[in-house]
RNA sequence: GGGCGGCUAGCUCAGUGGGAGAGCGCCACAUUGACACUGUGGAGGUCAGAAGUUCAAUCCUUCUGCCGCCCACCA
């Protein structure tokens, strides 16, 4: 190993090198795992990406991580495995399908169910691979053989078994219910697919004439199309103002149908006028105040987006509908236009009609599809849902318990509140591509809920007496087989050695944005279900925002794509390390800077060149990663095994409490301001010819290890061509810092010769001396190799002083200075005695400065008394410190003169 | 309306109850042996504001301001 070097490029290339070592990995199988008890298990579930997904900088943040724990538990001797997998995402592969089939003139309908799931399977297969090729790219290592889809047969199996038993057990139900529907995709949505955005409307205030011909009320709305569907005005039960009309009715403008006047404290007093109209149909405020109120909710927005004549989606007393149908012919003058269209054209009907008092501008905040953007229109619709409350029981104990951990903290208590104000789940989507809902009907519409169709036959036969059976076309929510995802990709409901060993997994790594959408789900679903929580601790990584504080997104446009944009310049390695860099535990948000990329780049060709210098000595390195005897380490030596030894504690504390960026600093700091900037340059001195080849070697060795789950092809690299045990570091084991010795006091004095070698460089450079011209030094003797070679390389009769070997070095060090700078201003010609006098001048008025507020310090009773002694007595040592260097830099302002 | 995070050098961010830090940017100097994707040195900050606790506050507490995020049925 040590006999033949070959010549290092001086560049790190990563565009070769990366590649090159993740097929390596591949063909030595390293990703794989089998579960095995013997060891700890330590596993994690990839969130499953969109099939249709590519990667984005949140992948960045969150799957990094993830990479880079599971080769840190790995490298621990763990049975670390991380499982990968693909979402079929529902509603966004449809859309993508349905556009692609739109330019072809042809629709989901035309093409037929079962030729529109073979188009769709095809589109899967042919890009659905495309984000896997892009995580091999990021170096990402999960387990590939280990591979699910949410759409496999076996986990298409889970998703009937769980449907099933909860509707068996009262869980799931069928019901009409205000739903949030988005008539662009025609399919409803859950409450947290839903998001709030921004605009500017106009408030409408409408004047509803009193039955009786008086004045009656005016009410403010922003939706005035929805006024066909009103069949009320609320008050407050104790607004003065409308008490007396309370019970009353009153007139719709246009079409004349009489509504009463109702008392509901849902109706916020000052806002508007007070008087809320109330389409229960249309509105979720609304419906509930209809509910409470039993009033008739007419829908007069159908599934398109366009107004319709009134439509009954519950059963309601033909009392109750005839006075609205009776106006079903006025409103037919609407039916047909879009929602947007109707509303421009009934407020100038209502304006011509003199029912539009007022029309003000309003800025709010309207519901839209996080899918698709559309406006959500709030629809009464027949659909599936899951029963909440008893589900999120178990989840919330879990919490409170202590078996889930959040990290950090603050996101358990988001979880839970969540929880506790949880309302029922709808499930079924009016989409084709997905799991269709495990539920038949018969001609009487009776429910047969089955898991398969076999199945769903003889249960019709066996209680309705007949297997004529239609299957509801809708299928499930996507989240409703991610719920599942942390025990359908081990195999449930088989139990398998996998499901036996690695449930639950040991961490589960996501943004805060779907801690409901999907990981409570998996808590609830996974409690029910294995009667054990899914994972022990959920990391919430931050969300990427840019330098201006905008969150990164597509729409905005300032998204970067790392694809193109980050691994072309700075390579897999430069991109991970730089955002996880930038990672602090308590930050919920990451602004992006792309120059903590760029400087992990010029880090890993810094690392790169220091692997040159090793290999390049001329003395050789050993053949295995083995250090000298202690007895024959240098001071050098034996104060880069302490650091290293401090480093790898650090980084190890941090991958453990999942503080990346605190790890990413430490090792930026070791490996390039210790170990290249300063024991490379050392080991360049006389006296450290014999221990340096081993020791380089054996610390570029520890150290590439620990930076190796977050940059894992430099340090590979950088790591096979140094004496090493085994075929790759990826199964190398983790620097055992108990097997680094480690020399305090030794490094306590190489921190004083560093001070004092500072001391020496900044006084040259601030008297204007180039590196050539001649330096004398009287003072204390401290390495005097190391100090020479490293600050006064042409030093010319130099003369030490003995030095008390117990002096304090920071002290040495300062004397040091101190001592020079009068030679200097007694010996070295070049110096410009000006510009030595600013020096000392301004050196006398910070020491004297520092001098006061010390002894104003010690002066102070109260301080004496109260501080800790050995703060005294430190803030005395500082005192004693400063006066030295004080009297020395007046004695040299009086010499420069 | 409730909750949360942030405010430190021109930019992006660390950090600590006891002498304010890094990278980038800027200025100066240095190029025959690891590396110019470099090295050495330097300039640059009333640590958002106010009050309080303390011998001592950039750090702890409270309030205020600004930026941002999440949750919530003001039409």
């Amino acid at each position: 190993m040590s006999a033949a070097r070959p010549e290092l490029p001086k560049t790190y290339d990563p565009d070769e090198v990366e590649p090159r070592l993740y097929r390596r990995s591949l063909d030595l199988g390293v990703f794989h795992e089998e579960p095995d008890p013997a060891r700890p298990p330590f596993v994690i579930s990839m969130p499953p990406p969109n099939i249709t997904g590519r990667a984005h900088i949140g992948h960045g943040s969150t799957y990094t991580p993830m990479d880079a724990l599971t080769r840190y538990h790995r490298m621990l001797g763990e049975n670390a495995d991380w499982i990968p997998g693909q979402d079929h995402a529902a509603i966004a592969t449809e859309s993508v399908l349905l556009r692609e089939l739109a330019k072809e003139g042809a629709t989901r309908e035309s093409l037929g169910r079962e030729r529109y799931l073979e188009r769709a399977w095809e589109w899967r297969n042919l890009y659905g691979g495309i984000i896997d090729e892009q995580f091999q790219r990021l170096g990402f290592g999960p387990d590939w053989g280990r591979e699910r889809f949410t759409m496999d047969p076996g986990l298409s199996a889970a998703v009937v078994e769980v449907f099933v038993r909860l509707y068996d057990e009262g869980l799931i139900y069928r019901g009409t219910r205000l739903v949030n529907w988005d008539p662009e995709t025609r399919s409803t949505l859950s409450d947290a697919e839903v998001e709030d955005e921004e605009r500017d409307t106009f408030l409408w205030h409408l004047r509803y004439r009193a039955e009786d011909g008086g004045e009656g009320v005016v009410v403010a709305t922003t939706r005035p199309e929805t006024y066909l569907g009103d069949v009320a005005v609320a008050v407050h039960p104790d607004d003065e103002r409308y008490r007396e009309l309370i019970g009353k009715n009153v007139v719709l403008p246009l079409v004349e149908r009489a509504i009463p006047v109702i008392a509901d404290d849902a109706v916020e007093r000052g806002f508007g006028t007070g008087a809320v109209k109330v389409t229960p149909a249309h509105d979720p405020t609304d419906y509930e105040i209809g509910r409470r109120h039993d009033l008739p909710m007419p829908t007069v927005i159908d599934f398109d987006g366009t107004l319709c004549a009134p439509v009954w989606r519950y059963d309601e007393t033909p009392e109750k509908r005839a006075a609205i149908d009776a106006q079903g012919e006025r409103m037919r003058a609407y039916a047909g236009l879009d929602r947007f269209e109707a509303r421009r054209r009934l407020v100038d009907d209502l304006r011509a009609a003199g029912a539009l008092v007022k029309e003000e501008p309003y800025h709010t905040t309207i519901p839209v599809s996080s899918r698709s953007g559309a406006v959500i229109e709030p629809l009464l619709s027949l659909q599936w849902w899951v029963r909440m409350a008893t589900l999120a029981a178990p989840a919330l104990a879990a919490y409170r318990d202590g078996r889930i951990r959040f990290v950090p903290e603050r996101f358990g208590r988001t979880y839970a509140a969540m929880l506790e104000n949880i309302r029922d789940w709808n499930v079924s989507r009016q989409v084709w591509w997905g799991h269709q809902l495990p539920v038949w009907y018969t001609p009487d519409d009776e429910v047969v809920v089955a898991r398969s169709e076999h199945d769903a036959r003889r249960i019709a036969r066996e209680r309705y007496g007949t297997d004529e059976l239609r299957r509801d076309p809708d299928t499930l929510d996507t989240w409703f087989s991610s719920g599942l995802w942390p025990f359908s990709i081990l195999g449930w409901p088989e139990q398998t050695p996998e499901l036996a060993h690695w449930y639950p997994n040991q961490v589960m790594i996501t943004s805060r944005d779907i801690i409901f959408l999907w990981v409570a789900r998996m808590v609830m679903l996974g409690m029910r279900f294995l009667g054990d929580i899914p994972f022990d601790t959920v990391f919430v990584t931050p969300l990427v925002f840019d330098l201006h504080g905008r969150k990164m997104s597509k729409s905005l446009g300032n998204a970067i794509d790392p694809m193109t944009e980050l691994v072309p310049r700075y390579g897999a390695d430069g991109t991970r390390f730089g955002i996880l860099r930038q990672m602090r535990l308590e930050s919920q948000e990451l602004r992006f800077d792309e120059r903590y990329c760029d400087e992990a780049r010029r880090f890993a060709n810094k690392l790169w060149n220091a692997l040159g210098y090793t290999l390049s000595r001329p003395e050789g390195l050993p053949r295995a990663s083995v250090l000298p005897p202690a007895s024959n380490l240098t001071l050098a030596d034996r104060w880069i095994l302490t650091e290293l030894r401090r480093t790898i504690d650090t980084v190890t504390r941090a991958y453990d409490g999942f503080e990346f960026g605190v790890a990413a600093d430490a090792l930026l700091q070791f490996g390039w301001y210790t170990f290249c900037d300063w024991y490379v340059e050392v080991s360049k001195a006389p006296g450290q010819e014999k221990t340096r080849g081993a020791v380089l070697s054996y610390v570029l060795n520890a150290f590439v290890r620990a930076m190796h789950p977050i940059a894992p092809f430099v340090t590979e690299e950088i790591w096979l061509h140094l004496p090493h045990d085994g075929a790759t570091i990826v199964t190398a084991s983790w620097p055992d810092t108990a097997e680094i010795p480690e020399f305090p006091e030794d490094a306590e004095r190489f921190t004083a010769v560093m001070a004092l070698v500072e001391r020496l460089r900044n006084a040259r450079a601030e008297a204007g001396l180039g590196p050539k011209d001649p330096l004398a030094l009287s003072g204390p003797q401290l390495e005097p190799e190391i100090v020479e070679y490293l600050a006064l390389p042409s030093l010319v009769n130099a003369r030490y002083e003995p030095v008390a070997r117990d002096g304090a070095p920071a002290e040495a060090a300062a004397n040091g200075v101190a001592a020079l700078r009068e030679r200097l201003a007694s010996v070295a010609p070049k110096i410009d005695a000006t510009l030595l006098r600013e020096r000392y001048a301004r050196d006398v008025t910070r020491l004297e400065a520092e001098v006061a507020r010390l002894e104003k310090k010690l002066g102070n009773a109260g301080f004496v008394e109260r501080a800790k002694p050995e703060v005294v007595q430190g803030e005395r040592d500082k005192l004693a410190a400063y006066e030295r260097d004080l009297e020395r830099a007046r004695a040299g302002l009086a010499a420069a003169r």
